[in-house]
DNA sequence: ATATTAAATGTATATTTTACATTTATTACC
DNA sequence: GGTAATAAATGTAAAATATACATTTAATAT
């Protein structure tokens, strides 16, 4: 809440409010965070996440998209909010709590035009460079926190294009939870959730023989969670 | 983060930052919401979460602390942040954000005395009233949390005093998850976990027999989480 | 036609979860 | 002091789920 009770809680300081994004992209099998390279001081040339004030007139989330959009050219992307960053001391300049979101997108090539305009570049998950302030902080419970929702929702999905081959979806996983995984006992798991939809398509960029295409039903999966089961995989 | 790359990052302004209780107790075997009748307009004696604005000199955790300090009378509770409220018109005043965070008390007699000088009450979670703005959604968003996180950590020993009984652990698995349990099944998982340690005294109070005081053994606990294992119950 | 390569598939075993009923320790009452 | 009452404590068999593991298949390139 705001005001409440007693008159010890009305002290009332206006302080920065700050969103900060954690992107994660998949390429090329391999799971990756966007970052960039800081253009004003203090700090100036270090590596950092991307993100902004959030604006009196604008909801938490409005400012996440908006922070996505001008740095990747994307909208509507999926996005969640991770946690917030309020120690006092956080940001050296002045007091400011951050809003960490984290968001998953697919990386394509028009997107990454845009993303290299700001300076920004994708790293692997686990080649990280350091980052300024608690940023280091913010992408651990990112990760963490996308390990743990991927057990429950199909956030896989987020990270792939809308048509995707089983092996593609393994390996996903497998970047996700940084573990091998049984290529028979993966088909069986997705499968007996019953939101895969098979293809008339085949994607042959990685073998003679071609793999099907699949599409994610959204439908069936509302259904799955209706239905009080859970999206477990791996 | 908070400044970054282009200008148009640069907007500044400032707002209010509160953060809002959601308290949970067990009474009776019963999972109970602590709720605060509200004493200053505007809508004033209206049901409410209690909350704060945070000090600029204060880390986000520290003014939780406070908060259920000054509430409860309580201090080292266990607290978790849940997420941020930042819809723009959430508070009619003015702008304000509010980082919601959890608190698992353990109720008895005499903290039950300091909450009812604050005009607080204990309510079932089944039979919650109203509350203001947007604190019906931090409820529902706490518990989901409280479920999630229950399945994974021993939170529920948050809530239990010290020595505990079997069928109190279980009384309190079933209220968090509104469902009932084997007895059983459900010894014979809590005892798998080995993080309970059997003592020699019973409490008699709910039968003759009377049952066998357990208390909860943190380093084995400790073990269990870095050996990669799950704290699943229920 | 043949070689090559990733995609696709099934089965047996181990583990975990579920369902379910009786005995036991203690107190209260007669 | 024996008996009734009551919640606590316990085990086992069946079902469901997870794991481990090797071969066949479809398509292309030579």
């Amino acid at each position: 809440m705001t005001q409440n009770t007693p008159d010890f809680y009305q002290v009332k300081e206006k302080m920065y409010v700050a969103t900060d994004c954690i992107i994660f992209g998949l390429h090329q099998g391999k799971l990756k965070l966007l970052v960039f390279k800081r253009k004003v001081e203090p700090l100036s040339g270090e590596w950092s996440l991307i993100g902004s004030f959030v604006r009196l007139d604008e909801d938490l989330e409005v400012a996440g998209q908006r922070v996505l959009h001008e740095a990747t050219g994307l909208e509507n992307v999926f996005m969640q909010q991770l946690k917030s960053y309020g120690k006092k001391d956080r940001d050296p300049g002045y007091r400011c709590i951050s809003v960490a979101q984290y968001a998953l997108i697919r990386i394509d090539d028009y997107n990454e035009q845009v993303v290299e305009e700001h300076g920004a570049k994708w790293f692997e998950i686990d080649d990280l460079p350091a980052l300024i302030l608690d940023h280091d902080l913010m992408v651990q419970d990112a990760l963490r926190q996308l390990r743990q929702n991927a057990r429950y929702q199909p956030i896989g999905f987020e990270l792939l294009p809308e048509k995707f081959t089983i092996p593609q979806l393994q390996l996903l996983y497998e970047a996700i939870y940084q573990k091998e995984l049984d290529p028979r006992n993966f088909r069986k798991k997705v499968f007996s959730f019953n939101v895969l939809e098979k293809l008339d398509e085949k994607d042959k960029s990685t073998s003679k023989r071609g793999a099907f295409l699949y599409k994610f039903n959204y439908e069936n999966y509302q259904k799955l969670l209706k239905s009080g089961y859970n999206f477990e995989i791996a």
